[in-house]
DNA sequence: CAAATAGTGTCTCTAAGACAATATCAC
DNA sequence: GTGATATTGTCTTAGAGACACTATTTG
């Protein structure tokens, strides 16, 4: 034991060459649209943070939020401080995607990123305040495959539209890597990492757990249905939705009113299934 | 562009400290026992290749085999590559497992875990012959939940037992970490890392589509009903089996005889489904 | 023949999809 | 009343679990 000390008090990791890891963020919020008229529900839409680069490499294109590991932290650590420094906003969820780490991602040399989905409720972005930089926006998303199997990742903001196309590259454990055929102006191999986290979310998103995520605590279960249909790209029958959410979420007694139709009650996430 | 150029010329990343990165691999075989009788099938065991440590720090403890990434290749080429020196055999699949960066689950330094399951077929371990190293062996493995919330893990080898207890950190997003109580000796964190491994498995394994890389080409289906219930630790009848099987194989025209029953059909992998 | 696995057919049960019908509000 | 969403109930369908039954081989 004590020459276990010993070997630890004389040792030096080797002088091998280390590569440098960062952290980056897909962070996703779900916004509620304008209203086509008084009555009619606002149409929801899928967002994703993206930070202007203001400096070289890739000066002027969209990237990911996302910094380097610092010593002391974990990544996780890592991932939700970025997260935080751009949105001031500490996520409801925060989840691994993948492990970025081609040696030639990164001109400026050897770096490895870890990526992270982090999920935001547009209450707490509300309430956070808009901190109006220009090199941060939410951009509206869209993922879909083709015929042909080419899979195009739209993102746009005001007047901004980013255009990338990938395709699938392996599958597999719950996760899908994808390879850039064009980046549609994303720096480094972010549109990779966005095409497996939204695959990701899309995936987590049928187990009814991580939809709860983008809700503030109690929630209609119209609201909820949106959501998950934002994120799946899907729609389903509200009768049979409120059906297979039922174990899920428990009543309270308060409503929604006003909205020029029926109220609906709010739910609360039911804590033990 | 020019000045992208004259940037990247210029630039040196930062010296602040970086981690040094490793992949850790766990990997899998299926084996098969003794028979009872000569008619009775043998039974299956799920193990995990362990390396006895022959230096410091943890000098004699069990360790997953794993290395640090090397300059010029990705996380996964040094994960497979880990592999392959400690098995001489190129595993059938390679699937991510999460990332372990405690900063001080090294005593060594700041060293960040990239853990990987990789699959191995008993079939080609055997091809590869036994690399009798007496510091590299297949342990037999289980890992169960009791009553009150607590995780056993358990590998034996010979008259080697390891027994390790853990508890249920974080769940979500397909991958579960967990917290160790008693390490059971085994090296590092290691044993949140092989609970993690086989949790990611199991639940991989409910698709259908990871249980053919522990096999031949060519197997039975109730081979390959044994080996998902040796991953799940969960049972099944047959008739149901092959039903839900019946779309991811395809027959051949081959048969196994003497096993001192029913001859079985052999089936292939479907291509496609 | 006995013991063991191979393989088929069918009933049941549950969860999801389809759809019809009623309820309730704002304007 | 009209137009929208809220909410409930029921029929249908697909897939998994249970189980009974037949088929085939070796010692």
């Amino acid at each position: 034991m004590d020459s276990e000390k010993e070997f630890l008090a004389g040792y030096k990791l080797s002088d091998y060459e280390r590569p440098s890891v960062t952290a980056d963020v897909a962070a996703f919020m779900i916004s509620s649209g304008d209203r086509e008229s008084y009555r009619h529900d606002p149409e929801n839409k899928l967002r994703l943070l993206l930070i202007k680069r203001g400096g070289h490499p890739f000066k002027g294109m969209w990237a990911l939020p996302g910094g380097f590991l610092q010593k002391g932290e974990t990544i996780e650590e890592c991932a939700l401080r970025e997260t935080q420094e751009e949105t001031n906003v500490t996520p409801t969820a925060l989840m691994p995607v993948g492990v970025f780490s081609q040696p030639d991602r990164d001109p400026r040399g050897w770096i490895i990123s870890n990526a992270y989905v982090s999920i935001i409720s547009e209450e707490s972005v509300r309430q956070a305040g808009s901190d109006d930089a220009a090199d941060a926006q939410w951009f509206s998303i869209s993922f879909d495959c083709d015929d042909i199997g080419s899979y195009h990742l739209h993102l746009s903001y005001d007047d901004v539209e980013l255009n990338a196309v990938l395709e699938k590259e392996r599958s597999g454990f719950g996760r899908t890597s994808f390879r850039i055929k064009n980046s549609g102006g994303l720096a480094f191999d972010h549109a990779a990492i966005i095409a497996a986290a939204i695959t990701a979310l899309r995936n987590e998103a049928k187990n009814y757990d991580t939809i709860f995520d983008f809700l503030p605590e109690k929630f209609t279960l119209t609201s909820l249905q949106r959501v998950r249909e934002t994120i799946m790209n899907v729609s389903v029958l509200p009768a049979n939705f409120r059906r297979m959410v039922s174990s899920y979420v428990e009543e309270t007694d308060e409503y929604v009113r006003g909205e020029g139709h029926r109220p609906a009650r709010l739910y609360r996430r039911k804590t033990v299934k």
